[in-house]
DNA sequence: TTGAGTTACGAAAACGTAATAGTGTTGAAA
DNA sequence: TTTCAACACTATTACGTTTTCGTAACTCAA
């Protein structure tokens, strides 16, 4: 077992300085052909790689994104991690992953962890709970200290960063008009407790959508729901109850689970009941109907923030603009079988 | 913006050496409790928290797990990943994850990228390429500088190191062989390619449990899918000219195209054709009918993977055991609705 | 032969930390 | 009064790089 080989190991073998070493190994012009050229062998020989921790300790940069997510088992995070991941590489950078499991103190400490000179600048989607709190000190906290952040989905706007969003509102109207359009009334709202920023934006669409066609608002119609688990009984309740011949899901979980249950009692999917989600989730793709979707196009939300963030990390150096941008990714519908 | 606060700067302010300052956070004795309690205020009042670098540098060990897999975006390798990040995470390691897109090239760039000193270890589950190349050399270098692997799942014999997987001989076995109980006799199944460690294993446990059942083996059932997306026609075929009446699939996604083309051609799952498959994936608890699996347990597989290598990390100081464990990962079947 | 200019290299600092090995002062025992 | 330990702190080194600065040795023109 060879451990790896250091400057300081060839200077010693091959009877020069460190220095010597260094500057052949960059090809400097300050070392004698002969000598240079001795070094690089030998150093090839051994394989030499200089060591990464070194480097970051030196340059003060460590040439790593570290990304901050609520859950990794969740397609629309994986595929945005995908998307950092692809532009990280191409620039020369590794990503750092650390989970949040959406509880406050797990961010908080995963933040506080990376900041410490891990990384160079953090690419993140806030936590539920953080959402909930609203308590943000420690993304101002890292930021103050001059460390880039790009904020992504879940943002707030009580922090000044970059951001990549999607206009969750426009989109969220355009499926409500969408059904709309096809002739439903009585559209339902299947959606998350308000604090997470998405799902309050996607009401708002929602219910534009319905005032813009005169079609009345009916607060009963709008279900909120905290856990995936007691979807299906709430979801049971609303099909029963109310007559409703279209249902407008925030995420595909529900919007199957809706597809699911109406089933069961009876009701044809796209006919009685027509279904829409936000997503851009596999399972849209292969339940049976198929479902229409609103693509959240995570690969492009992940590159955009990751070019964002290593854009403000060549730059930075001392020129500091501070003019902090939120792009926003175009959406666009997906029809598919559960809406006709 | 105040940048980070390092112990010189401290020391400078407070008029005492760097010594003094270090020894003073780390409740030395060696320090009078005035200077100890005032060194500490100032730190505290700063925010001051050790480099992460400079420790890794010092300490020569990076408290950082790199992880390489094929993708992201899929069920089962990001389950897995959140098995590893939750171990890591308790014993205070993070994890930088490097995709290697199912291409050699890039295993082999990403694991000479984060070997320079990075990180500690690797656990990782090999590219498609990389087993139909055979070419493991640069994992072999890897663990010859006293770099500990762990693989998973996708592993080879070709490597000496610490694996976990799941007994998918076995665990295929016990699948056909649950058809075969429910009175099927005409079980097709359809795989990968061979070069994937895990296709061949699960072939393998097919066709034993085939013999063992005096069910003559037919060459002709076993389809090889290269990429999903000619799926549906090979899978049209086979539906269409053989009298199968059930198939075991290796991934869900393989399942959900099987039942959806049987579906087309007008036969009824499970009636007609009883489906079983690999994974943990979401698709199967959404799929209507739903689909029987076997689970692969990516969580458990995480976990101990990340012991196994965490373990290595925490002892190997200089004892040197080199003697690698294999983990089987226990696997069990989830009856749906897709066998009845 | 002196001075300047070039060539080819080495020493040392810096990045931030922790640990080992000092060092000077004080007080008490011999 | 000397000696020795205890105390409270500092200097230094090491981790592995890169880079700035310095300096011998040599060449060449005046």
């Amino acid at each position: 077992m060879k451990r790896k080989i250091t400057l300081k190991q060839i200077a010693k073998e091959l009877d020069v300085s460190i220095s010597t070493v260094s500057k052949s190994l960059r090809n400097s012009l300050e070392i004698g052909e002969e000598t240079r050229l001795k070094v690089q062998a030998f150093a090839k020989f051994y394989n030499y790689k200089p060591n990464n921790i070194a480097l970051s300790l030196k340059n003060r940069k460590t040439k790593t994104i570290g990304i901050i997510i609520p859950e990794i088992v969740h397609h629309f995070f994986s595929t945005v991690i995908n998307g950092i991941e692809q532009v990280a590489n191409e620039h020369g950078y590794s990503v750092i992953i650390c989970l949040s499991d959406d509880s406050f103190d797990k961010e908080v400490l995963n933040m506080e962890m990376l900041a410490n000179g891990s990384i160079d600048g953090f690419i993140m989607s806030l936590s539920k709970e953080t959402q909930f709190r609203g308590d943000f000190h420690h993304i101002t906290e890292v930021i103050n200290q001059g460390m880039p952040v790009v904020m992504f989905d879940r943002v707030t706007n009580d922090i000044l960063c970059d951001k990549v969003i999607i206009d969750d509102k426009s989109a969220a109207y355009e499926a409500v008009q969408s059904l709309i359009d096809k002739g439903r009334k009585k559209i339902a709202l299947v959606t998350t407790v308000d604090y997470v920023s998405v799902g309050k934006l996607r009401t708002d669409g929602y219910t534009k959508a319905l005032l813009d066609n005169d079609i009345p608002f009916n607060e009963n119609l709008i279900i909120k729901i905290e856990d995936v688990n007691t979807c299906e009984i709430t979801i049971g309740k609303l099909l029963e109850d109310k007559a409703i011949d279209a249902v407008f899901a925030v995420n595909e979980l529900f919007a199957v689970t809706i597809i699911k249950t109406a089933n069961k009692i009876g009701l044809n999917v796209p006919n009685d009941l027509a279904v829409i989600a936000f997503t851009d989730g596999i399972i849209s793709k292969y339940s049976t109907p198929t479902i229409t979707t609103v693509s959240q196009s995570g690969i492009k939300m992940g590159n955009k923030a990751a070019k964002m963030l290593i854009e403000r990390l060549e730059t930075e150096e001392d020129e500091e603009d501070e003019n902090y941008k939120t792009e926003v990714i175009e959406t666009h519908l997906i029809e598919r079988e559960s809406t006709h």
